[in-house]
DNA sequence: ACAAACTTTCAATAATTACTGAAAGTTTAG
DNA sequence: CTAAACTTTCAGTAATTATTGAAAGTTTGT
């Protein structure tokens, strides 16, 4: 395998792992292209190398730059704007987390909150529904409360939280 | 909020949420009605709760039942099957995260493995994809084992994790 | 102020993914 | 063995989501 194979391979392989992760192909892929380029590249070079539309392209240079992992960077005395990721991979990986729990867990959280509140009439069907929505608040919360801390820590949180775990 | 209004809005958010997850709604849907159902519920039964058709039923519940948390109970005298699902919270997060990785981790790791293995030709840009492509992978692999270890303790692991990692 | 160089927006369209329903298949009782 | 009761399959269709590309918008140099 050579580097413009590994190249595609590495850049379409994090694409569909994106779409299956409910981050759209495109947004993945320019992502993983300027984690591995050694320079930053312009909306051009994007668009070419990933056959995608000028319009594809900003709407997702737009998200990634939402999410704190794209740069926009301004070259003195060029008119086109260049563009860099996020090159530390825990970095990134608390970036993401951070903004899964914001769009995915914590409207869960608040749905299951309001379920498990329902008066309980005193029915067998009352009851268990508040029962197991009460377990499911507990755990989503536990869960997002531990994401949380982990990625709190900026420095090598995943070796260190392994490392505890295992004691 | 009354317990009709209440199972839809959990039925119906956990449903959403599957389909953010890369799992179906339908899917996420019947797990969800068998999670606070008192008792089991046959086909028919959920068709008409989610108004969804008798193939997209048996599809679900089949992929369901290959994942291990839906389970076909015959009742003796009938000829129709019954279903439920697994109860215990922490046990279905065990068994949905065992099944993420499987399906999207492990292919991940195996391809970034293959193109962080490629030559290194001495080029900049050859270094760069081998050294990020190397990160990526520690990263993803030290995450999914903390996974599975985490995981693997049967018995209540997100607390004894959390607990853990907060010293 | 104007024009060139560039980016953003968004309606139309393409691609993907999920759902339906009827036909085929399976199991059980008699 | 046959019929009834049920489940599964899958081709066609519907719903959803992503992409294009051209027009509108913005910025910069002269």
């Amino acid at each position: 395998m050579n580097y413009e194979e590994a190249k595609l391979k590495f850049v379409s392989t994090w694409g569909s792992l994106g779409t299956l992760w409910g981050i759209n192909k495109a947004m993945a892929q320019i992502q993983a292209l300027l984690f591995i380029s050694t320079k930053p590249l312009s909306m051009e070079d994007i668009m070419e190398e990933l056959k995608i539309s000028r319009g594809n392209t900003s709407m997702n240079l737009r998200q990634l730059m939402d999410w704190g992992i794209v740069t926009k960077n301004i070259i003195p005395g060029e008119r086109k704007e260049y563009f860099t990721t996020e090159k530390e991979v825990q970095e990134l990986a608390r970036v993401i987390a951070k903004e899964r729990s914001r769009r995915e867990i914590q409207p869960v959280i608040k749905v299951l909150k309001e379920v498990s509140s329902i008066k309980d009439d005193g029915t067998e069907k009352t009851r268990e529904l508040i029962k197991q929505t009460k377990a499911l608040h507990d755990l989503t919360e536990t869960t997002d409360d531990m994401i949380h801390k982990m990625t709190t820590q900026k420095q090598n949180w995943i070796t260190k939280s392994v490392f505890k775990f295992m004691k």
